[in-house]
DNA sequence: CTGAAAGCGCTAACAG
DNA sequence: CTGTTAGCGCTTTCAG
């Protein structure tokens, strides 16, 4: 299939004149005369004349397009991120890429190489839980494309970034499980090559030490799924492990222990409590109500967007990483009422 | 900032020889000197050179990228479905542009406007639920850019459609609640200007039809978000409208409707029972769990993908639209179980 | 085996 | 007020 789009110099043939006078005429250039203004605004009209972004990128070394990779877009966290992105680009004319990892350091390599090819004028980027060498990301920062992490950070590569702060938010969620009198409480981590994974927990031990609860090895287990979640409880359980609570790192993860345990007989929040991390509205829908910590992706993904354009848009040649901290809320329902 | 990255005139002012030199070396062209090849390719690798994308779309006119357009990224429905088709598009070597319309005619518009002006070489559309004229479709598909409707059609244009059999799947659903003894079966309906809103609501008149039970158009009610459900369910249940089942026309629905009327000490499936339509794995999570049609998100992605690669990729000038129905199949659980 | 030249669509400096 | 020209990066005839 052909396509056959209007160009410039259609119109200018149409109207025998040059392509400059058509190109000026289209931007209302001062110099041109009302009337040639007038008759080629008028035929681009008729003909649904589009100005050719591609011609334009190259002409102008700037594709106005940005690009954002992520893990996965399947989860309401990164969807939402993403429409926050999303709406920060388009406002300022930018069109917006987005590739998915699915988790995969071989997939966000070639992300990464995609991009680049379509010289895009910015990333935004939240790492794959496999990802442990960065030079694909600093690669593309040294030629000259500014960069912005959001949630799943690198702090190895200097640059923007945008997270909420996990450690004060677990802290907070371990905390309510303590101050509503449980003493056996488990933590569901995430993998601990991640920014985000370690520092969840380091809130959690962080509230249990405060509290004077010893840290036991037994209950701190890495399951991060709502499949592996659903294994871990099955496993504890029959390992006799009993948690009176549980700090998960991520509502998923929550649900699926949630509903293993109801399964097995116990009561939620009297018998175990459990608190969530937000993937969205998940939180809602569940019975009891899950307890999460609430961690606006939306309003991340438009800080992360306003970070990176303020480096598209600046001359500045010096570099200063920039690192925004977002406050998330604990957000308390019925999984982690005190009785 | 500026972007410094290497071009194909950059190697070839190293090496001393021309830039054609180069490019036939870089495609392993088979005229060139084994010992050039070898000097290109290494100093290529070492500088890390990327093809520009961008002087390749403007002198091949093709930019190897095809455009989405979906009412909200933050569904799972229609995040799967991007998985699917950036699946196969990536697999295929085309960048995916994915654009949200936000439910706007006017945002899908914009979004055709910007698509248009990158040249896309093909468009997965699903329309926002305020469309009701297609203009900047078919002027897309008369500028020569191949277009596949998926979910959301517009049976007033002339292009490719990969559907769920609503009718199919909605009489099945309704059917399903007649056959476990339910007479007072209620509609939570979509918007009628969607032909998915239509199909869902004729299906469901079917099984009545068939079965003997009158329509009572108390019993259907235009909501088909979470919200409305909850507000719907109100408004019945103090109108003295009991309805003994419920189907919904998405997942959300269903289940904002399940919330409030488990609020309001019914039980759910004894007193009503309640079917929806699949949104994705919110089903598993609700209590008792939601039965519901599985629409397969992903698998409609891939589909709509290929039909618009076959498109793309051929040389046919005569179009027969094609409309491929998929099957969905009803997933029956606690929500609507038989006593 | 390699180079020069033209052109994809557009703009901007330079000439009239 | 308008036209000519060159160039963004790449490929591809056409000429050596």
């Amino acid at each position: 299939m052909r396509s056959n789009q209007i160009t410039i110099k259609d119109i200018a043939r149409i109207l025998s004149i040059s392509p400059s006078t058509v190109s000026r005429a289209l931007k209302d250039h001062p110099d041109i005369n009302v009337d040639t203004k007038k008759a080629v605004n008028d035929l681009a009209g008729k003909l649904k004349y589009q100005p050719n972004a591609v011609a334009l990128s190259l002409k102008n070394s700037r594709s106005y397009t940005i690009g954002i990779i992520i893990p996965e877009i399947v989860h309401y966290f990164f969807s939402s991120v993403i429409s926050g992105i999303e709406d920060v680009a388009s406002q300022k004319g930018y069109t917006v890429i987005i590739c998915q990892s699915n988790e995969s350091y071989i997939r966000e390599v070639a992300n990464c190489k995609a991009l680049l090819s379509h010289r895009i004028d910015g990333l935004v980027v939240s790492v794959s839980k496999e990802t442990q060498n960065f030079d694909h990301l600093i690669d593309l920062q040294e030629s000259g494309i500014p960069l912005v992490f959001f949630d799943r950070v690198a702090p190895e590569v200097d640059a923007d970034q945008v997270v909420i702060d996990d450690l004060e938010a677990s802290y907070k969620a371990t905390r309510h499980l303590i101050e509503t009198g449980r003493k056996r409480i488990a933590h569901f981590a995430g993998p601990q090559n991640l920014v985000i994974g370690r520092d969840r927990l380091q809130g959690y031990m962080n509230a249990l030490t405060e509290a004077g609860i010893p840290i036991d090895n037994r209950l701190i287990v890495e399951a991060d799924t709502f499949e592996k979640a659903r294994n871990m409880v099955v496993t504890m359980l029959d390992a006799g492990i009993i948690p009176d609570g549980i700090f998960a790192v991520n509502d998923m993860t929550a649900i699926g222990a949630m509903q293993t345990i109801q399964k097995r007989g116990y009561k939620i929040p009297d018998d175990i409590s459990i608190v969530g991390f937000s993937d969205g509205y998940l939180s809602g829908i569940t019975d009891p109500h899950l307890s999460s910590v609430d961690q606006h992706g939306y309003e991340m993904g438009t800080t992360a967007a306003e970070m990176l354009f303020n480096r598209i848009l600046s001359d500045e040649t010096e570099y200063i990483p920039e690192v925004k901290v977002l406050y998330a809320d604990l957000i308390i329902r019925g999984s982690s009422l005190k009785e």
